[in-house]
DNA sequence: AGTTAATCGAGACGGTACGTCTAGTCTTATT
DNA sequence: AATAAGACTAGACGTACCGTCTCGATTAACT
């Protein structure tokens, strides 16, 4: 990305520096527009208008209006979904994902959605979704499912990777394209399915306790142009 | 809709009537342009103008520029993914979902891909991709399912959708996240391991043929935008 | 004019005949739109709607908006200002003047100035409104100057008309730069100093009478546009 | 005490200056279209266009098209019609008068004959010709009546405006009804009728020269629409 | 009585301009 | 240098009319 580069290189800071609270503003102003209006009708003229800032800081230092929308959005999504690290795998997965089933089905989930859609013209916001978003979480259920592999005899495939699809992709798929809800009935129906493949019990649902809704920040004021609204 | 116009009523038809040929530009127009271009940066004004048409007479009719795309792509996709009817549940299935991957890595699959893009700020165009893209598919799909059901002892979910969705998300997911690649490698290896998991033998990949590419007209000259090339 | 030829010709009237309810229809249409809407702003397709008429019904009997305009002005303006005959040419002349003062003060003033104004752009719009509006006028003043200078002896000009302009003139002045106001106060001054330029005794304002406000069928609800505000 | 120096200078002139190149080549532009065309069929758009310039400028620096016109008519229309001061009041009027008939007679009457009427739908338009072309003129008359009747006893209204309307109107009228030529004999037919009815002499015609065509820059290659076709 | 020709409503259609908006770039003055 | 302000070209937006053009349905006078 754009604005983290600078501290690598110990550039030879000559001129006036760059202004942190600019930067600041600017993601901000990107985020509370964000609660109203979806990404797309989102525009860089927007966002300096509503930070105060002439439009060509934002050129500066951004690629593009995607590339804002991620960096606000990760700059408050400090609350990633995270793997409970104090569960044996097979909880831990199964609450990761209801967790995240529970976080897409909100104002984040229509954020990522409307990223991911503007990927769809723009290959490198794509990869920056992946590369920011993605790469991480793969990461850390790869290793879970390892983890569970190695303690349990799961028909795990050669690439490990196909495991991981199979449970997260209905998550992706119900987000873009809204045949029917992100809600807890179906993320236990999911993983109670994958589960029931893999020759694992069901875990007991309510053993799991609530959804772990931890102090969100943002409330989802007016949803952003909310597509995938359900279906029969 | 635009033209689905219901037949069976015997419409007064007063006024002018409306010139099948101009809708038939239109269209043609679109697809012209969308070999080029991504969804996005199509405009009306550049179909109206490609087509030789006022851009109210699109306006009249479709209302919005991913509605005209639908129909434009309906127009000429003709050769729909089929379910081979003369195999047994499980290769059929096989079969259709290899068709399916080998045509959604193509140019298909890039518009479908930015039609879908477009449903993510506009809720009307998404449920106009669930119907007459997905509804059909999904219905045949669970017909092939419970009868492969009905057939063999395969661990089918109370609602037979979990499994299908197991069996399509991965496919869309890619497409839509370009995680990875949506080829041939990608289909057996996803459709041995969730056979496996049903507790069914994988189906003899070769026997099932070439994948089946019927008289493609339209070559992918030079692909829309292009939007998940591959990934690590 | 369009239908008014049809009486010369004894046209073979094959065919449905012209119907008269629609003429009267767009004419009662358009004065209704001039109550509240400027020449320049009602348009045809408006003049249609209101007369619940096709547009080509008005395109095949007038050739241009401004002559449908004219025809609806005329057709309800029967109360042409008048040239009182049973007075003597000056005092004729000087309330004929300040009648007409008086009429083009309101909403018949504007709608001419408007006429002249879409003339500017459209020779025959403004020969028709020479033909129909001013040319009957005129004729009448340069009787009743000739009868007045027969009967005392006034220096009329070798051409008459010289005269007539100067009497006239500075009404239409008025009417269409709005450089003063178009009221009694204006129309003492104006004809009282003629007059002495004349060598005649200013006519008794009083003994006049009030302005012939001959019964106003068609108030002047919300002007239209109004231009000639008046000025310093 | 260091703020009263900011306060001293009121522009403050934030932001990138107006570009005057730009601005000359709208006008000119603009007279380029007149040249050929009717006020009424000159567009924004086609300024624009053949400016080479956004629309988004012409809008920002002018209230509508009529006020560009102004504006470029202004710009070019230097050589105003000069009121002669070498000359007595009487041929000085005489001289002014007639020079303004032959100005108007062409390119710039159809001009000015136009700006009025686009001033009969907006007040704005018309409010400003009034300040731009006539006030000066008009003050400039008034002060040569005045110093005439000063210096000779002619019969002059208290409202010295009524004279000066009375040696105006006769002008504006033809220019804008076109029921009479603006040429030559019309300027001598008119003002020796006056100054007959004023008691004065009619100056001699022949001494006063050819009328004074100054140098005219702007040929009127094809006449805008050309409107007051002289009449019978 | 049937034919014929024109009228009329409705509204589709290719154009064109409207006035607004945003994209990106560029210019100036200020910090 | 970096920044705010905002001018600038370019071009799409969606709307409104233009004037022309089908349609189908009427409506008389003339076969």
């Amino acid at each position: 990305m754009a604005e983290t580069t600078t501290l690598k290189t110990p550039r030879r800071a000559v001129g006036r520096p760059r202004n942190e609270t600019t930067r600041l503003q600017i993601l901000a102003a990107t985020l509370r527009l964000l609660e109203s209006q979806s990404v797309q009708s989102v525009t860089i003229e927007g966002i300096a208008r509503e930070a105060g800032v002439g439009k060509a800081t934002i050129y500066r230092w951004w690629e593009s209006k995607a590339m804002v929308v991620i960096d606000a959005f990760l700059e408050q999504h400090v609350v990633k979904v995270p793997m409970p690290a104090d569960l044996p795998p097979a909880l831990a997965i199964a609450q990761h994902l209801r967790s995240l089933i529970h976080e897409y089905s909100g104002w984040s989930g229509r954020i990522v959605a409307q990223i991911i859609a503007e990927g769809q013209s723009d290959p490198s916001v794509l990869r920056e979704f992946r590369d920011r978003f993605h790469a991480g979480r793969r990461t850390l259920v790869r290793e879970s499912l390892l983890a569970w592999a190695k303690a349990s005899n799961i028909p795990v495939p050669d690439n490990v990777e196909a495991l991981s699809e199979l449970l997260y992709s209905p998550i992706y798929m119900r987000l873009l394209v809204g045949h029917g809800p992100l809600n807890d009935d179906f993320a236990r129906e999911h993983i109670s399915y994958v589960y029931r493949l893999l020759g694992v019990p069901t875990p007991d649902w309510d053993s799991l306790g609530p959804v772990p809704t931890p102090a969100r920040k943002r409330a989802r004021r007016s949803r952003p142009a909310s597509a995938a609204d359900a279906a029969p």
